[in-house]
DNA sequence: GCGACAG
DNA sequence: ATCTTGTCGC
């Protein structure tokens, strides 16, 4: 079997890379992506209030159709007061990476930057559907896109990847502490009474206490954050339409 | 060696 | 992620 030489810059140009590289998930490489996630993981700011300026939050989710191996990225802006979706932009493309927990963000960000492309308005603040530093290697895909795109970015997940934690009190607004090798990567958050709780971590450029009070402003009447719902209602009613 | 494992 | 019916409740 030949080993796969990975370019970022190729992979980032080129999201068809693997597709016509033919290579299987078994047969993959994993060293170029770790060494990716070290550089990025430098980098990432884990202190920051962005609050006073934002005005636009992204909600980012992505679709998936593997028989046709279609991948449909979309964006949902909404006004940061009347949490109102004021923009969307969507990209659809051929999947380019097959999924693997730990290398979630290189299956999802390239369609996402080519949605962010299209986009008017610049937003201020970015949650995404998925893990931030609350990662194996602290890298999840929040802080991958953006130190990407260098906006403030949360990580809103609907379930763990590492860590472990105690179950938050029933009420809105309970939280307990993510731990993972004696650190505190995330917060396990109750956005809703006596519902399914949901894992918040830091992304870039924002502080964990920050990013929570975020998520709860965005989810107050739903267990997920009003920008996840306008994405994935976006990206899932594109992909039906596609077919 | 045996599970666990974001979407 | 996606495959999937009905059903209980506001």
């Amino acid at each position: 079997m030949k080993k796969n030489t990975f370019d970022y810059q190729k992979w980032q140009n080129e999201r068809k890379y693997f597709q016509q590289e033919g290579v299987k998930k078994e047969e993959l490489e994993l060293e170029p992506f770790f060494n990716i996630q070290e550089d990025i993981k430098k980098q990432i700011l884990t202190e920051g209030d962005p609050s006073s300026e934002v005005k636009f939050i992204a909600g980012v989710d992505v679709a998936y159709n593997e028989v046709a191996q279609r991948v449909v990225a979309g964006l949902a802006i909404l006004d940061a007061i009347t949490l109102e979706c004021v923009e969307t932009a969507i990209c659809e493309d051929r999947i380019c990476f097959p999924y693997i927990p730990g290398l979630f963000s290189f299956r999802e960000i390239p369609p996402i930057l080519k949605a962010f492309e299209k986009l008017r308005i610049q937003p201020d603040l970015i949650v995404c559907d998925g893990q931030g530093m609350a990662h194996p290697k602290g890298v999840g895909m929040a802080c991958h896109l953006g130190i990407e795109l260098q906006i403030p970015s949360i990580g809103c997940a609907k379930s763990r990847l590492i860590g472990e934690f105690e179950a938050p009190g029933e009420e809105r607004g309970a939280s307990t502490p993510l731990l993972f090798e004696g650190q505190e990567v995330g917060k396990v958050v109750r956005t809703q009474t006596e519902v399914k709780p949901v894992f918040v971590s830091v992304g870039h450029m924002i502080s964990l206490e920050t990013a929570c009070q975020w998520v709860l402003r965005l989810s107050p009447n739903y267990r997920l954050p009003e920008t996840t719902r306008a994405a994935d209602h976006l990206v899932n009613q594109t992909m039906k339409q596609l077919f």
